[in-house]
DNA sequence: AAATTAAGCGTACGATCGTTCGTACGTATT
DNA sequence: AATACGTACGAACGATCGTACGCTTAATTT
């Protein structure tokens, strides 16, 4: 641990800055952010912002990385107060609509919003996003696993069952953004046949 | 009908330089489509292709109804002649999987790559990308609807039911676009439950 | 035959992009 | 006390963006 102060400034800069990033790339996705938007927007100079990350693509993976955090404070961690198994997948579920329901960010789901515009795009950015999105159906499979070992069924394959209830929320946070006022009525529905 | 000669050839112009965003935008994005980039890919000149669309947006808007019409040709209209209900439901999964599994355009699903971007993003383009969802929606709906007419219950809610396994597609093409090898698996064996 | 229309090109515009300099100022190290 | 390091800035770089204007060429209309 360092207490250097001038790192600790930077430290500090670059919070301010990501968490804000996080908020624009929500919306208007992570490879139309840019460096003099963002300095604009925090009164920053353009170079201040452009120094500390480095590069962008340096700039949207430390974004990712902010967004991730943010996702794991609101969505995940509470979930894990409730019982592992059948429990669990039904907390991490209502958190999840939750966070697509009343955005945590402006966008809605940061993870739908840039995933699909670098699936088809090789680099550190897609494989940050990729990895993100495995580690969310993998926590999903877990859980399904620990809901199975203890008898409470709900699904024969972990992996598909959790690619099944992404599937739906992906869906379901899609719909809310285009204004569709019975989303949140149909995910619920679809979840509550599927578990 | 007009049979002027000149606005045939923009005509035949335009078809080529859409034919070919449909491809970029697939891959890159409708917002990241840019005239010089395909005026340079096309071995055309920048303001040739600005004229022939006066403006991005409308180049965008172009470049959607192109989609749209090679989709119909390569997804709906070939499952039309399977009869209505529950077998032209299958026909067009099938079809559609077809399309995310062989990409008809090179990156992927143009929906699912373009849809999340503009899904927060007010105006035509996400007006035109909403409706093309919605139609496929609606399509979908409308022969589940007849299934159920005639017995086949293939899902209470028709509309419920065409949401669900749109939410499936959609996520394969995703799975897929990332390199998953059982993506494909996945959603045969989902929408074989479904059905 | 003259005027109009559309495609298409060349050029230029202001704006914004990511990146790279040199510099200033404060902190940490030696 | 001298040196090195990190933040932050202003300025400038070449590149690309969307758009607009003027022009030529060819087809159509009057």
């Amino acid at each position: 641990m360092t207490t250097d102060q001038r790192v600790a400034r930077g430290a500090r800069s670059r919070v301010a800055i990501t968490r804000h990033a996080v908020d624009v790339a929500s919306v208007e996705g992570l490879s139309e952010l840019s460096i003099g938007r963002l300095a604009t927007d925090l009164a920053m100079s353009k170079s201040g912002v452009a120094t500390l990350f480095r590069s962008k693509e340096q700039l949207q993976l430390a974004t990712i990385e902010t967004a991730r955090q943010a996702f794991l404070d609101a969505v995940v961690r509470p979930a894990l107060d409730a019982p592992q198994g059948s429990a669990r997948v039904r907390a991490l579920i209502e958190r999840w609509i939750a966070y697509a329901e009343q955005p945590l960010f402006p966008g809605g789901c940061f993870w739908a919003a840039n995933l699909p515009v670098f699936d088809s795009r090789p680099g550190p950015v897609r494989d940050a996003l990729q990895r993100q999105r495995q580690a969310w159906l993998d926590l999903l499979a877990e859980q399904i696993q620990h809901a199975a070992h203890a008898g409470e069924a709900i699904g024969r394959d972990a992996d598909l069952t959790a690619f099944h209830l992404d599937a739906v929320l992906t869906a379901a946070n899609t719909a809310m953004r285009l204004g569709e006022p019975d989303a949140a009525d149909k995910v619920r529905r679809l979840i509550d046949e599927l578990l």
